[in-house]
DNA sequence: TATGAATGAGGGTTCATTCAT
DNA sequence: CATGAATGAACCCTCATTCAT
C-alpha cells in the first residue's frame, strides 16, 4: 500500500511559490526546492512530471484563490468593490511578479502546464473584465472624473498593487491608502 | 594595428539591456547574447571577462545616463521639477525593473563588476535624495496633502513608473497624464 | 536505496593517482578521467564537487597511506629504522612527484580541498621530523660520518627514492641496494 | 626592411625554459609566455610556428649547451672526470626535469618540433654513453666497488643532481659535497 | 613585420530528468 | 513509492591559432 506522502502537493507548491518570487522562473531549480522539502529530488516527479508542470500549478492555484476573492466582492456599489478588490489583489500582490514569468515556461514539453497556463490566461481575463465593469458602472455613477482616459485610471489603479510598503502597515489600511492616494491624489 | 572590432562596448551593453529586460539575469546567456552580434560567443570576452561584467556595465552605464538627466533638472519649483523627473523615469523605466536583478551578480568573480554595482548603489542612493529634496519642497511650499504620509506619497510617485502604457500615447504626454492622474486623484 | 554506484570512491583516486602521476596536474583532466571510468563525466561530480577536490582527496590518501606505514617502524635501532623507512619510501616513491603539483591547487574554490592539502601538509612535516630524528640518533649512536653536514646526508637519503629501478629487482632488494649504496659508498 | 625585433629568439627561449620549468609543459601557455616578453601575443608566431616548437627549441638549446660542456671534459682519470661531469650536471639541473616532459609534445603538428626531439633523443644518448665509458674506465683501474651492480651505480651518481641544495653552497663545492658522499658513503 | 581581433575546440560545472534498486 | 546514482545537454570560460589591418 505505499509509503507514507511526505508532504503534500500544497506544500510542495507552497514552497514553489516562494522560491519562484525570490529567485525568478530561471533562477528556481529543482535542487533548490528540493533544499526546502523533505526527501530526495527526484521524489518530487511523484507528484509532478517536470519543472513546467510545477511552476504552471502553481500559477493556476494563486489566480484561482485571487478570482475567487474577487468573484465574492458584492458589486453594488462600484467604489466599495473597487477598494475591497484592491485589498484582495494587494494581499496577493505577488500574484503580478509570478504571473510575469509565466511566458517563459516552455508550454511544448508538458500538456498539463498548457493547460494550467490556459486556464491562468482565462483567469486573467476574467479579472480584467470584472475590472472593468466596475469602471464603467463607476464612470456612470458619475465617480470618476472624465478627463483622463478610462484606461489610464484603470492602468493606475491596477499598478497601486505594486507600490512598496515602506511604513509597514498592515495590509487591510496599506490598501485603504493607496485607494484613497489614488481617489484624491497627491496636491492639497 | 590589428583588425577592426566588429561591433562596439556600447552595441553590446545595448543589446544586453534588452535582453537583460526579456529574459531576466537568470535566463541571460552569452550564447544568447552573441546570437544577437555578429561572430562567435568567444570574441564577447575581448570586451569583457565575464558575464558578471557585463551585467554590472550594462548596469552602471543605464544608471549613469538616467543620473545625468535627472541633475539637469531645474529644481526651482519642485511641482514643475517632479514632472520633469517623471518623464525621465518614465523614458528610462526599465531602469528600475534592470536593476531589480542586480543582487543577483556573484561579485566574488569580478572586481571590475564589484566596482560598477558599487556605483550603481551610489547612484540610486543620489537619485533617492533628489526625489526625497524636491517632495520636502512641496511640502514645504503646501503643494502636497498632509493626511497621507509623506513616505505612500513618493511611494506612489515613483511607482507611477510601472504603469503600463496602454494607450500608447507618446512619452512625454504620458508622463503629464500619470503625473496629472497621481495629483488630482481619479475622483471626480 | 537508490542505484548501485559503478565504482568506488578509491577506485576513483587510484585511477586519479596514476593519470595525475602520468600528465601532472594541468595535463589532468575530468575527461580524461573519465574515460579511464565507466560511465559519464558528470557522473564524477556524484563523489567530488570539482577538479580540486579530486586531486587533494587523491593526495591525502597516498600521504596517509605512507605515514601509517612510516609511524609503524620500531625505531630502536635508527639505522634499522632508517633501511625500514626507505623501502616505505620506495615503494611509495610516487609520493613525490605527486605531492610535487600541490601548490598548482587553486584551494580558493573549495573548502574540502583545503583541509586535505593542510592536512597534506601537516603529514609531510610529521615525516620530516621523523626523519630528523632518526638521523640524529643515528649521528649520537656514531653511525654517520661527520665531515658531512647533516642536511646534505638526509637530502642525499631522501632522494634515494628518485633513483630509476633500471635493473627491475623487486621492491624490497632494491631498497637494500640503494641503502647499502648510499651507507658504503660507490668507492672500492 | 621592417621594424626591430623587439627580443631575440635567444631571450624567447629563456624566459621558456623558466616558465616550463615553473609551470610544467601543461601549465606553460603562450599568453604566459607573452606576459613576460614585449609586444603581443601573436608575435610570437613570428619566431615558431605553434607552441610545441617553443619548447622543443628550448629544449635542444638546453642539452646542446650541456653536451658542449660535458663533451670538453678530460676523461684521463674517470673519477675526476666524473666529478668534473657532475658538476656541469649540477650546474644545469634543470635540464632532467625540462625533459622530462618532452614526452608530452604533440610531434604530429610540427616537423620542426619532432627534429628538435630527434636531437634531444640522440643528445640524451651521447651523454649516456659518455657515463658508461667513464664507468667502464673507474671499474677498470678498480676505484668502483664491484658488490652493487654497475647500472645501480651509475643510476645513484645520476640521480645525485636531483638532491635539493638546502644548505646553499655554491654549485662547485655543492657538486663536490655530493661527489664526496656519493663515493664515500653516509656511514662513518 | 607587428598587432589586436576573431575563432573554434576543449575543459569545468550545473541541472532536469531517467533509471535501477 | 522513494531514493540516490547516472546521464547528456547546456553554460561559462580559456587558449592556441588565424586573420585583417
Amino acid at each position: 500500500m505505499g509509503r507514507k506522502q511526505s508532504y503534500t502537493e500544497s506544500e510542495l507548491l507552497d514552497i514553489t511559490k516562494r522560491l519562484v518570487l525570490e529567485h525568478g522562473y530561471d533562477g528556481f531549480h529543482l535542487k533548490l526546492l528540493s533544499q526546502h522539502l523533505p526527501g530526495a529530488r527526484s521524489t518530487i516527479y511523484q507528484y509532478y512530471a517536470n519543472k513546467e508542470e510545477i511552476v504552471a500549478a502553481c500559477m493556476k492555484r494563486v489566480i484561482t484563490s485571487v478570482i475567487e476573492k474577487a468573484s465574492a466582492i458584492d458589486e453594488t456599489s462600484p467604489m466599495q468593490a473597487l477598494q475591497e478588490l484592491l485589498t484582495v489583489y494587494v494581499e496577493e500582490s505577488e500574484l503580478h511578479q509570478l504571473l510575469g514569468d509565466a511566458h517563459k515556461i516552455n508550454v511544448k514539453n508538458s500538456a498539463a502546464a498548457s493547460r494550467d497556463l490556459d486556464f491562468v490566461k482565462q483567469a486573467h481575463t476574467t479579472l480584467k473584465v470584472q475590472l472593468t465593469r466596475l469602471f464603467q458602472k463607476a464612470q456612470q455613477e458619475k465617480n470618476i472624473r472624465e478627463d483622463i482616459p478610462l484606461p489610464v485610471l484603470v492602468g493606475g489603479f491596477s499598478n497601486l498593487i505594486n507600490t512598496p510598503n515602506m511604513i509597514n502597515v498592515p495590509t487591510p489600511q496599506w490598501s485603504k491608502l493607496l485607494f484613497q492616494m489614488w481617489m484624491g491624489g497627491a496636491q492639497r
